[in-house]
DNA sequence: ACCCCTGTTCGGCG
DNA sequence: CCGCCGAACAGGGG
């Protein structure tokens, strides 16, 4: 399920315990979601720190804690964030619980693509600024497009969209969306998408990634119904604009989803 | 049983 | 050296 907007919707809900210490932790310390991770130090960092603030980019979180401490989430394929109750018990897919008083704020990942990771220190991690701009500022401009369809053009538009170091926090399902508004076949190689092109592509990528972080929730129920996520799943799923039956095929690796009438 | 999956990383290869 | 591609990771669900 994560991708921009998701994240975005989890790391809100942690929100909630912002201003709180933490008094106990649960952890599966030896799950792969912790590789690379100093779990003891984990532990005894943030054992009695208080949440202080935190940020999201692309499909990454970084949670701020007092007494100079750092915790970077990524959901990776199957992982959640949720608010629970302070008498919760840890499931077998809950891999990281933070108790705070009145509330536990619980990290689930099932598959463990995801990962928790832990930084002690003054500043913020190194790591963390990776010089990706985000989709929503400015700095993903025009000209910051052209570089990267240029740096790339050899490969299927769709794998280039996919790319985090160029479209920070797109998944497979904005993606398809995303080109399906700029009417841009995804087999096409970013390096054969002329000027007109480009300009749509710039603005359906904008106009995806602000409207889904608008509209921001669990799931995609709350997106409005012209949009191709609705349709890209289904058995016989059609074009919003033109009724006919959408393509599928691997591309750049990944299922997806096209309208061969309309996607040029 | 078998196949699919909203992600990232790594090794092979051109 | 650059960059594309498929495989691997781990588990749940259809």
């Amino acid at each position: 399920m994560p991708e921009l907007a998701e994240v975005e919707y989890f790391r809100r809900r942690w929100n909630t315990g912002i201003g709180h210490r933490v008094v106990r932790i649960a952890m599966h310390t030896r799950k792969r979601v912790f590789r690379g991770t100093d779990t003891r130090a984990l532990r005894r960092q943030l054992t009695g720190a208080r949440l202080l603030t935190s940020e999201a980019r692309g499909k990454r979180m970084l949670f701020r804690f007092s007494s100079a401490n750092w915790l970077g989430l990524h959901l990776g394929m199957s992982g959640r964030m949720q608010i629970a109750a302070a008498d919760f018990r840890a499931q077998k897919h809950d891999h990281l619980v933070l108790y705070q008083a009145e509330r536990a704020l619980v990290f689930t990942d099932a598959r463990q693509f995801g990962r928790v990771q832990f930084h002690h220190g003054a500043t913020a991690p190194g790591w963390w600024e990776n010089g990706v701009p985000e989709i929503v500022s400015e700095k993903f401009d025009r000209d910051f497009l052209d570089r990267f369809l240029n740096r790339h053009r050899k490969a299927p538009i769709k794998a280039v969209v996919l790319m985090q170091s160029g479209f920070s926090g797109i998944g497979n399902w904005m993606a398809d969306e995303i080109l399906w508004r700029a009417k841009i076949l995804p087999s096409k190689r970013a390096g054969r998408l002329n000027a007109q092109e480009r300009n749509q592509l710039f603005r359906a990528t904008k106009f995806v990634a602000r409207e889904s972080l608008r509209i921001i929730g669990p799931d995609d129920s709350k997106l409005p119904r012209s949009w191709l996520i609705h349709e890209r799943w289904r058995e016989g799923g059609k074009c919003p604009r033109d009724k006919t039956l959408l393509h599928r095929a691997t591309i750049g690796g990944r299922t997806t989803a096209w309208c061969a009438r309309c996607q040029r």
